[in-house]
DNA sequence: TATGAATGAGAATTCATTCAT
DNA sequence: CATGAATGAATTCTCATTCAT
């Protein structure tokens, strides 16, 4: 599994053989076998690996909470101790968040390309809010990205729900959580 | 190249075949050779007209905004077009945001699941803010996704910066972003 | 035909396409098959017109001969002409002579690097030929692929005749040729 | 190997296909790509292991000769063996030595009856220079091979040398071995 | 348990040839 | 006469998977 996690970390799922697996692991093809069933069980192993590790980690928020204080510190924990899973395992977190960006290095910088243009789009607007006075004087890039993620990431589970709620609402509740923010006043 | 929308779409870009394509459009192999150099070039350009569509969106907020109410309302038209091209384009959306979703049944509902999953623990440590007195009454679920989205989005952006900043300091903007909001005060 | 020569020799028989040679003909693809069948026939009459001048050539020895004189001129003409033919038209001698050697720059070059080496070898044959005091000081380099061609050629006629003369009298006699020459003493 | 030899002879190199080597040698299609890289390879292969035959020959002329007879016995025997490796490999020879002639029986044959006319109307000279008196009796259609193989050999090579000698020279050269012979008097 | 040679279905790509305009 | 878009058969090469040793 760890040859597996570097292999398809370096080439991404497609372009990654059995071969470059086995051959990495030090053993011969047919021994790949003997563990898993097909190629794309050791896959399915390494991305549900990673995700349940993101799942504990927003479990443990939660977990004995009893004062504001262990709340908020409990909430700092857990943004951090998600930081450094994904930098600790950023290939491995790569490969679950886009495995097509390993498709080829074209595609890659496009889809680079265009985080890095989009977030400079919108931390202009940041910055226009800030300058007109509305806004706090937080990061321009930092907040841009959050905002793509916020947008991105809620944009398509609505896509794959059953019965989503009315798109006006939806925009409404977002604007007003990136606007105002969590915490009640 | 709508044929190919359709095909990826359904398929993927790896399991879907060029002859895939061809019947999908009534056209013969060869054809598809007349018009594009490779498989990947279709891709290329349905992915880059959907990212194309996305930053305009995004460009339109900052022009010809001179009053407080003209920004706000630009924030809030383009967040909503965002979400109508999501939903329009829902399936160039799922095949540029994440091709692997398209592998197959059983990895697409890994990712689901773990998304659903996820947001319900986050679901659940928003409810608990709001019972402790600290949150506003958000939506736990869309505030769920926005966290998720923001987080997933930072971190991969932060994965691919040569000199990326002290994660401590991105972990405690990203946390006042969520708490705190935008807005001054 | 102009264009077809060109291209051909520049890529030969197989990696030119019908498309190469219309595009330098300035024409539309159709265009060609208004004057040929197929492509083969093109190629089969630039090759047929190179081996009709050759043959031309070697014809025009015996035409109104009726001294040693006239002969031995008609000879060294023919020969001069031969040369003069191969030089101006090399390239559709290229292709005539070896359409593989422009399959690609790797086989060409084993075979040149074959040719030049085989000829070094007889070159040294002969030289030891000469210091032995038994040859003639002639061009050794010339006299060597002078050899290499008359047992090739002669091997392969014979190769190809349904009743082919028994080989160690050919040998013998193609000996007495290179050995002791043509001209009755 | 055996199996690539007999279908190259067979088809040539272009005409063959890998299909038709495998189902010759009785393995499926990707044994072959087990063993070789690529379709050129094995014909690589061949084609070397061919010439390296016959450069082992011409070598062996000049080793451990010391007297006249010795060597006008090693002469004698190369050429023999030479001959008998043609017939031998005759498959091998026709591959290597004119791939294009089993591009079709077409041109197969254009070329054969180029040879035979060429060599007839040579044989014709030569008969008309023996009849002159000037010629001793040889053999007029093996001698009129060996000088079509004189010929083509040394103009073939001249065309690939980057500062060839003057052809008038060669041409000299050429009839003095042709008339002459090699043996000083 | 481990091996690795063999398999063969499958995919991308090419290009000679056609034919409606 | 000329065009050039469309065709689709054909070919090379890949690689997940098997299985006898």
């Amino acid at each position: 599994m760890t040859a597996a996690r570097d292999v398809f970390g370096q080439k991404g799922y497609h372009a990654a053989t059995v071969d470059d697996i086995t051959r990495a692991a030090g053993v011969a093809k047919g021994t790949f076998y003997l563990y898993f069933d097909e190629k794309r069980e050791v896959y399915y192993d390494l991305v549900r690996s990673f995700l349940q590790h993101v799942k504990d980690i927003g479990a443990s928020v939660a977990r004995e909470v009893h004062t504001p204080q262990e709340f908020f510190g409990r909430c700092e924990q857990a943004a951090q101790e998600l930081v450094r899973v994904f930098i600790e395992h950023h290939k491995l977190a790569r490969l679950t968040y886009r495995e097509s960006m390993s498709l080829d290095p074209e595609l890659e910088r496009l889809l680079r390309d265009f985080y890095r243009d989009l977030a400079r789009v919108e931390a202009d607007n940041i910055r226009m809010g800030i300058e007109l006075g509305l806004f706090r004087a937080v990061d321009p890039m930092i907040c841009a990205y959050a905002h793509i993620g916020m947008v991105e990431r809620v944009a398509l589970a609505l896509l794959h729900e059953e019965s989503p709620p009315e798109p006006r609402t939806v925009v409404r509740e977002l604007l007003s959580i990136a606007f105002e923010g969590l915490r009640k006043r």
